[in-house]
DNA sequence: GTAGTTACCTACTAGTTGGTAACATTTGGA
DNA sequence: TCCAAATGTTACCAACTAGTAGGTAACTAC
């Protein structure tokens, strides 16, 4: 089973498995998942459909691809990232931060982007289950900074539930020219999140 | 041109411009646009499909309307609880009552879901139209709290874009089961931005 | 060289979709 | 009562879609 690289590069060039999950999360980053078809993926890959089916069983199959391979990068990066002896404020930010930086770039923007309603029952499930963890653990950072003192809020799921919604709305712009960059993104949503833009009273 | 309302009820049940963009709107929420098929929503009005196209010139058409009607209902409603004489936070909170009633409305989350990348070039112009609006409209009292003192943030571009995606990703889940009443939601959304949850330092 | 495998292609199926043309029916008004 | 407009319907098309069947060239191991 040859990965990518070869050192001696073939006649024939072999488009890998990740060659389609890079090109089709940009493509339905960019036009949709409904309104990208397996043959506008084919072509951009200068290769036909069925070499799709060759690589992948379904569409649903890709689109899952392009989000495991994301959620897998993030879940590693945050691990190495992370540093338990940390507040949770701080732990917080971490994830916050990289959890920017992924759905910012092409590929990542497909865990944001898919939608379990196009899934079949168990693709949906598997979807929902890595939200459901990224959820838990911001959820749990949060409680970690309640205990130690280091993040003051009443409630944490609806909480939690409102940073990823301003997190994941980026991914919306994006698509319609508005271009920030991850820094003042990260910036100001960060100051707006702990520490307000309520005036004096 | 028969409006609703009608008091004597026809013998032939002829279906409105309003019947058809509130079933719509509903299944473009549930199933997303690209997804429900005209046959669909003619089937879920009990008639079929060229009678809405007696109606409407299109399903782009459709979708527009959807969320015309939304935002002037929301515009309307806005000016009549809207008052100049108070500050900026004020106003703001005002504003952002309304978005969420309207957006947690099935007939409003049209305003949210819609995607300008399947209109035509028109059409995409003039949704784009009506989201700029909202959000000059959001960031001018924004900048009128920072004038009066009841708001303070150093920026208001980003941050309007930041509160909006908070909100506007409450569509995105009431798909997937979560639902939390408008009043809790207003509650916490508010509370995350104005007070922010930063503990001590 | 040859056998097996990998990785792709051409050609197709079966179904869906937005949209249209032509025709039918109901209704309100004169 | 009769007409014209309003509001449907049936029957269709052309384009597109996910997915499949079956064949083939190239590479690999022996």
């Amino acid at each position: 089973m040859p990965v990518a690289g070869n050192i001696a590069p073939r006649k024939r060039r072999a488009i890998s498995r990740s060659d389609i999950v890079l090109v089709s999360s940009t493509m339905f980053q960019e036009r949709g998942y409904d309104r990208t078809s397996l043959e506008d993926i084919a072509r951009a890959l200068s290769v036909t459909k069925p070499s799709l089916y060759y690589h992948f069983a379904s569409k649903e199959d890709i689109l899952l691809e392009c989000v495991r391979v994301s959620y897998v990068k993030f879940r590693g990066e945050l691990a190495h990232r992370d540093n338990p002896l940390l507040n949770g404020r701080m732990r917080a930010e971490i994830f916050l931060r990289l959890y920017l930086e992924v759905i910012s770039q092409d590929m990542g923007v497909s865990m944001v982007i898919a939608d379990d309603r196009v899934m079949s029952p168990s693709g949906g499930e598997q979807y929902l289950a890595w939200k459901r963890e990224l959820n838990n653990d911001l959820e749990s950072r949060l409680k970690a900074g309640i205990q130690d003192g280091s993040i003051d809020v009443s409630e944490t799921h609806l909480t939690s539930f409102a940073i990823f919604g301003m997190f994941n709305w980026v991914a919306q712009w994006k698509v319609s020219g508005n271009s920030f960059s991850v820094d003042e993104m990260f910036e100001r949503f960060t100051d707006v999140i702990f520490n307000g833009i309520g005036g004096r009273r």
